[in-house]
DNA sequence: TACCGTTATGATCAAACTGCAAAACGACTG
DNA sequence: CAGTCGTTTTGCAGTTTGATCATAACGGTA
């Protein structure tokens, strides 16, 4: 009866109703890290950049912090790096959720397998 | 800084991208059994009646069977109950959820405390 | 037979999201 | 020194999802 039934978890950081941490969010971190560009990070998440744009300054004002530094312009037309606090956060946040997804996966097992 | 962040996580269940068990839904079933009726666990939850009823169908139909047994007229208009069936997936979900809080408290301390 | 409260569903409306587009910017090129 | 280029932002219309309002069906009871 369990077939094809997935288990999944969330798990993300508030501050006063703000999302200030999630997975998602730190992985979109990791790909303007890994790419230097918001906008080449919104596509490889596959979302509009606007989407992207808004999760950030949702972050930082939830942190109170900046998160990722952007210059415009320029020959490569401008792009964005993570700041070091970013950096820390998203250590901080793998440290929080490293190995969740099987503990997950073994208390599915124990609760729905007949 | 971590003053007044605050973790959350959240478990649910698929089948085929259709939520079949999810926390909230746990609490509308037991709702639903604690009160005898949709329309008042609806309000209990803080939901339009629509929507209870729409998350009942959905969890029904992921997981192809009845957890709720209504009867419409009646002295009293009607009321529902739960079957055996959504009694069991309660357990079993209670089960599986069962400390995620704590498991997650502490992770966040230690991850973001300084 | 009329009433009552609940189930169930049709219709309407608001909000969120998406995609398109334009303005600002600054290093580099010719 | 003006022009080009690609990126960051922000504005705007179209769409779609989901919530809210309103209505029909139902069957014991008085």
């Amino acid at each position: 009866m369990n077939q094809s039934l997935v288990p999944h978890v969330n798990l993300w950081i508030e501050r006063d109703g703000c999302v200030a941490v999630s997975g998602w969010r730190v992985a979109l971190l990791q790909a303007i890290a890994a790419t230097g560009s918001i906008t080449e990070a919104a596509q490889q998440m596959d979302v509009p950049y606007r989407v992207a744009w808004a999760k950030i300054h949702e972050m930082e004002q939830a942190l109170g912090m900046t998160l990722v530094a952007s210059h415009v312009g320029g020959a490569d037309g401008g792009g964005s790096q993570l700041t070091p606090a970013a950096e820390d956060l998203i250590r901080r946040y793998q440290h929080f959720s490293a190995g969740m997804e099987e503990i997950i996966q073994q208390r599915f097992a124990a609760a729905f397998e007949d």
